[in-house]
DNA sequence: CGACAATGTGTAA
DNA sequence: TACACCTTGTCGA
């Protein structure tokens, strides 16, 4: 899915062109219809992430809670107050970003949105634009106690960064001996952490990604949290995980070419970026790990 | 056209 | 550990 910078992005996309609207809330594909139903003509209060989980607040009390899962995906169109407002879901290619519509821009007689294509799940309609949501994991209407609890299965957010997190993961990651290429991938370790920013923080620290947790110095654990903070704030910013610094980019305006964009993810059998030896690849909980044998030693 | 993978997660065995 | 979920782009026949 999306990592943990795409949801945030949307949770600002959504406060941006929605927040303050009345909504109409309906699911093309019918899965959701009775979700949809409690929400539909209430107004959008607004919205927030933490790690991969969406939540959109509505005047009613209640919450529309969305994540996306391996192939979620939002697409917003609409006037030109959504001019900017990006489709941000699962990507289809390595280093993909998302697509921006500027059907408003050019198109000031906005006539209100398309027929629905494919399987979408919900659809949310403002006098201004639309949003539809295609593939999520989760979907559903729930209360703020049923988001409490949601948010108490989650560890700390990097994209928030509050005071005591970068300890909480520290006290969390040092407890188990699982590696901590699979504690990264632990939401209750770190919220919004995924396959390619794990691979990517753990060899910016040259860390064995094999590593038991208990085996982790504490020093190096912080330094970990505060990389993951550093490099998935860039996420939000740029809109596409970028995690290689500007000496390895090819091109020189702007963001780096999708191939310049990691270090090591989808990269097995790749020379090392630093050294040259070939990437690792392995499978870790049913998920792949990549990773530089050489470089990532501690 | 079908098989398969993909930046996930929950549940069963 | 396996697979169910459920969507779409890519690749090979």
């Amino acid at each position: 899915m999306p990592e943990g910078h795409s949801v945030h992005r949307l949770a600002r996309q959504f406060g941006d062109v929605f927040a303050g609207e009345r909504l109409a809330v309906t699911s093309p594909q019918g899965r959701f219809a009775q979700g949809a139903a409690l929400l539909d003509g209430h107004i959008l209060i607004g919205s927030t992430a933490h790690g991969k989980h969406l939540f959109l607040e509505f005047e009613n009390s209640l919450i529309l809670h969305v994540h996306l899962g391996l192939y979620g995906a939002w697409n917003f169109g609409g006037d030109a107050s959504f001019r900017g407002a990006s489709s941000i879901g699962a990507p289809r290619r390595v280093g993909e970003r998302e697509v921006r519509d500027d059907a408003g821009a050019d198109n000031p007689a906005y006539a209100g949105p398309p027929d629905p294509v494919g399987a979408v799940r919900v659809r949310l309609t403002s006098a201004h634009g639309w949003a539809d949501l295609r593939g999520a994991t989760t979907c559903e209407t729930i209360t703020d106690a049923e988001a409490a609890s949601v948010l108490a299965r989650l560890g700390p957010d990097p994209l928030q960064n509050l005071a005591g997190n970068r300890e909480s993961f520290t006290e969390a990651a040092l407890a188990k001996r699982t590696p901590i290429a699979a504690l990264l991938m632990d939401q209750k370790v770190i919220a919004g952490v995924g396959n390619v920013y794990r691979a990517e923080v753990l060899f910016r620290q040259g860390l064995d990604p094999w590593l038991p947790g208990t085996a982790l110095p504490a020093e190096a654990a912080r330094r970990l949290w505060d990389d993951t903070v550093a490099v998935m704030s860039d996420g939000v910013r740029d809109g596409r995980i970028v995690t290689t610094p500007p000496r390895y980019w090819t091109a020189s305006e702007g963001l780096p070419a999708p191939e310049d964009s990691h270090f090591v993810y989808r990269r097995q059998g790749l020379d090392c970026r630093n050294c040259g030896t070939p990437v690792a690849l392995a499978e870790l909980g049913a998920r792949k790990l990549y990773w530089c044998p050489s470089c990532q030693s501690a």
